[in-house]
DNA sequence: TACTGTGAAATCTTTCACAGCA
DNA sequence: TGCTGTGAAAGATTTCACAGTA
């Protein structure tokens, strides 16, 4: 089977590898604007301290799309990724709570790219119902969320709500028909069945710092990673 | 050794116990809000979906906080988590660069409690440049880092700036003696010696969520988890 | 020759299951 | 009795090292 992706049971690819083709993806987009048009395994370990072998490894669950002696066509893998990945078709997010984190992520360029897009903001507050972020971006009040998506398929929902309504939320989400949730919110929340939820808790992130941080009398030195290890994801 | 913290190589402790330390200490605090005085590690996994053999085995590798028979006291183990991850000491962050999500992390709560704060903001916006966000935090040119440093000890840094400028920004960081940074800049940044950097890519988490969803044809039913597993942690 | 793709080994992480203690 | 603390087993992930091929 060559240069051809294979069908694979998409539920037994790890999260990890999962993380690292979205990275991958990135680094060939920045290779391709610097018009590179091939890529050894090496090379792409060197320049973006990433690990060859796991590249390659990531890459063959999905089937074979390097040249031995050579290496991967830039354009070509890019766009293999962008199919394994699922970015070859439009994505619609809703960002559920227009605080300031979700007005934040509604802005954010990573979640308004080529096949992404924010489509609508929920809240519940009076004075934010009805406002437009920007043309074409407006807040709704959260009951309007059923009847919003009838006309307008959401794919997946941002939890940036107040941590008290969180799992609330998540469940009118559900109950919605949203199967993918990417969740903010600081709470460990029971997850309906069905739904995929993906947790970003900045507060964890934080912490795992502090944790690390030297105490008085140390001097801190041990903060060199003594084995030399790529921080690659196992800080993500 | 009885509720004794041991003494243990702080870098032999895994990533993913650090992150796992910090939710229990909120799954704590939230009992402890409610009154409880006593958990078992069974009412904790049930409770937080956690795995109970994971908790114990977590808080091992720092000491015996428990008592045979009855449980964890609440009390107790919040004050040792909180020894044990640092956080009894005041921690102080700045966030490099003052846009949207800068500004929305400056003034997000989880940022800005007990002995966490947020203490500046830099900027080379000359429109940012001396503004307040709040009484207290004001924006500077990221030209005034070192000399603010000298006045105000900044224990973490976190990146927010536009992904042109971030290794620039993340060497200045380290040049200035921060050795622990917060990234949110969706690129991969050589990490100078001696800096602890925890990466927080959002674009790759929602990337992560497409690549689960249901293609066309397809029901989607394959989401639920077969396996029954607990979603803690591999989704952070 | 210089690379990929891949079994096998090494390492890391979770889970089991039970000895031992309050 | 009912729990914790913990070795040992199972499972997941990474890394090695090399056969195979353009």
């Amino acid at each position: 089977m060559l240069n051809k992706e294979s069908h694979v049971k998409r539920d037994e690819i790890s999260n990890l590898t999962t993380r690292r083709l979205s990275i991958y993806l990135r680094c060939l987009q920045t290779l391709e604007a610097a018009g590179v048009e091939t890529v050894s395994s090496h090379e792409m370990a060197e320049q973006f301290h990433l690990n060859s072998a796991q590249f390659r490894k990531d890459l063959a669950y999905f089937g074979e799309f390097g040249v031995r002696g050579v290496g991967y066509r830039v354009p070509d893998l890019k766009h293999h990724l962008i199919r394994i990945l699922g970015l070859d078709r439009r994505i619609r997010m809703a960002i559920m709570g227009a605080g300031n984190l979700g007005t934040a992520l509604a802005g954010y360029g990573g979640f308004n790219t080529d096949n992404l897009k924010v489509t609508a903001l929920f809240d519940t507050d009076p004075d934010k119902v009805g406002r437009f972020l920007r043309p074409g971006l407006q807040i709704h009040h959260v009951s309007a969320l059923n009847p919003f998506i009838l006309g307008h398929p959401v794919h997946i929902a941002v939890l940036a709500v107040p941590t008290m309504v969180a799992q609330e939320v998540l469940e009118q989400v559900a109950a919605a028909g949203i199967r993918s949730v990417l969740n903010f919110v600081p709470v460990r929340l029971k997850v309906p069945a069905g739904v995929r939820l993906q947790s970003v808790d900045l507060k964890v992130q934080v912490e795992s710092l502090v944790f690390h941080l030297p105490r008085e009398g140390e001097d801190g030195q041990a903060l060199v990673d003594h084995k030399g290890k790529d921080p690659i994801l196992h800080t993500v």
